[in-house]
DNA sequence: GGCTGTAAAGTTTGATCAAAGATCAGAAGT
DNA sequence: ACTTCTGATCTTTGATCAAACTTTACAGCC
């Protein structure tokens, strides 16, 4: 009852949205889907300075705008993905889309039904302690990894990351640039950690919780009286001091805040709809 | 050079491995395709005693095998998988390959080059370094959880298996049954976890460490004196005391010793050809 | 009136096909 | 003899199409 069967792909008014879109995530993320590796800064070499081709193809381009948009929380929890719907919106042909889509799947950003259906997991309280218990363990690992590898020049991003997060708090009420910072943050030292085998498994974790990322930053702020980026600064603190548990334990209790505000608002919804 | 154009496809002397092929490691396994649910034996209803209908779809069955061919280290790190050298051998067509082959990418299984190619990874030195950290954190973890829920009806599973391991030893050089009973043992303690998060992730790094297991398999046997399953009756004995920094200790030592072969057989190989 | 069986619409899955890209071999030029 | 260009072959990628499967709606029956 909502489909238009003969709807002409990529003109029901909303614009493709990968085209000329270079956002913040896109710039600052590590580009999962793109093996190429950059040339390392340190060579002195001219060709090593050159940056692999880009490689356009469209199942790349629907897998990050849809990974884009789930992590931003663009999409509600238990919404069924149509194969079609989404190649029409992306304005693409419904091959890219269901690749993408098992791709998603096979990461555990998406479930696929009995029915063969594919929808974005609910978020069970159970689960919620799962994956919370999961980024504790292997970010806080990433954490202690990235401490010892860290330049000044690295910190001095996050600095100023976590500065631009506070200023977009102090202004407007943009959740998606929000999440933005937040994952730049994070992700700038879980990059640092050097771990090829740790990063894909946090990118997954924050894909899972993705959905309510948005959620989470729209409580987070002054619930208990600290600002959104207090743990942000501590965790910057402990790296400058090298204290890798000082900084494991920072981000933990980081993430422990997310969700634990998630934890409030998830037994809520359940006392509210208790289906 | 190795490819016959015209082949028929299905018909080039190997039968599709999938038909009527129940292996241990398919009945041992959590069956990571098929989302859907078994009921709990711990309800007494009748409809709740149904297992759901297996579905078969050709992806799924693709996936399945080729997935235990990895973990049986049937493919030799840096092999090139051509889409249709799979579909011909199996017997399908290209379509579910593909979707197969893409799933194993994004579980970091398989890695893409930039040639748009996909192939086994390479196990350097510093990937397999990065594998045995994440998997003695993981795999701790998991056990760490385990110990609380293992039932006593689980533990003697775990010890028939162990002692099917000690009696394959005994006979004949099979690797392809140690790697089973090894990998049946292993996740008879994770999915006793109950982790619907780590799980995934640890099915994941034993399909990267895949490649590796066959030849640690054959290097483990009286490499230091200790038997093939010296660690894991240390583990089940740590289990039964319910003492979880014991089990994962052990357990540590188990991945950690596997690791530590493949190390040597590594620098050993990379001494010979410093390509 | 409510349940059951059947038909129709819509969806996913698998196959085939065309086009773009990559690899390799051979020829031409220095 | 070595390098470079070009063409042919092979591969992946994206589109289209047919078939299998779900779901929903509707009519018939108890």
């Amino acid at each position: 009852m909502r489909r238009r069967p003969c709807d002409p792909p990529g003109h029901d008014g909303r614009r493709p949205l990968w085209d000329d879109d270079p956002t913040a995530m896109a710039e600052l993320s590590s580009d999962p889907g793109e093996p190429t590796r950059r040339p390392q800064p340190g060579r002195r070499n001219a060709l090593s300075m050159l940056a692999p081709v880009e490689r356009h193809t469209v199942q790349q381009r629907v897998y990050l705008e849809l990974r884009r948009s789930l992590i931003e929380g663009q999409f509600a929890a238990g919404e069924v993905m149509r194969i079609q719907d989404v190649a029409s919106r992306l304005g693409t042909s419904t091959m890219p889309v269901r690749e993408a889509l098992g791709r998603l799947v096979s990461e555990q950003a998406l479930e696929p039904l009995p029915n063969r259906s594919i929808r974005v997991p609910l978020l069970t309280r159970e689960r919620l302690d799962d994956l919370a218990a999961a980024r504790r363990l292997i970010e806080g690992e990433a954490v202690r990894l990235a401490v010892r590898r860290l330049t000044a020049d690295d910190i001095a991003k996050l600095r100023r990351i976590t500065r631009g997060y506070d200023e977009l708090t102090a202004g407007e009420e943009d959740h998606g640039h929000r999440a933005i910072y937040n994952h730049a943050f994070h992700f700038g030292i879980y990059r640092a950690a050097g771990s090829k085998v740790l990063l894909p498994i946090i990118e997954s974790l924050w894909l899972q919780t993705g959905p309510f990322i948005r959620a989470s930053a729209s409580l987070y702020d002054g619930a208990d009286g600290l600002s959104a980026t207090h743990h942000h600064w501590r965790i910057i603190a402990a790296l400058e001091e090298r204290d890798g548990e000082a900084a494991a334990a920072a981000l933990g209790e980081d993430v422990e805040r997310a969700f634990e505000l998630l934890r409030d608002r998830l037994a809520h919804d359940e006392a509210e709809t208790p289906t």
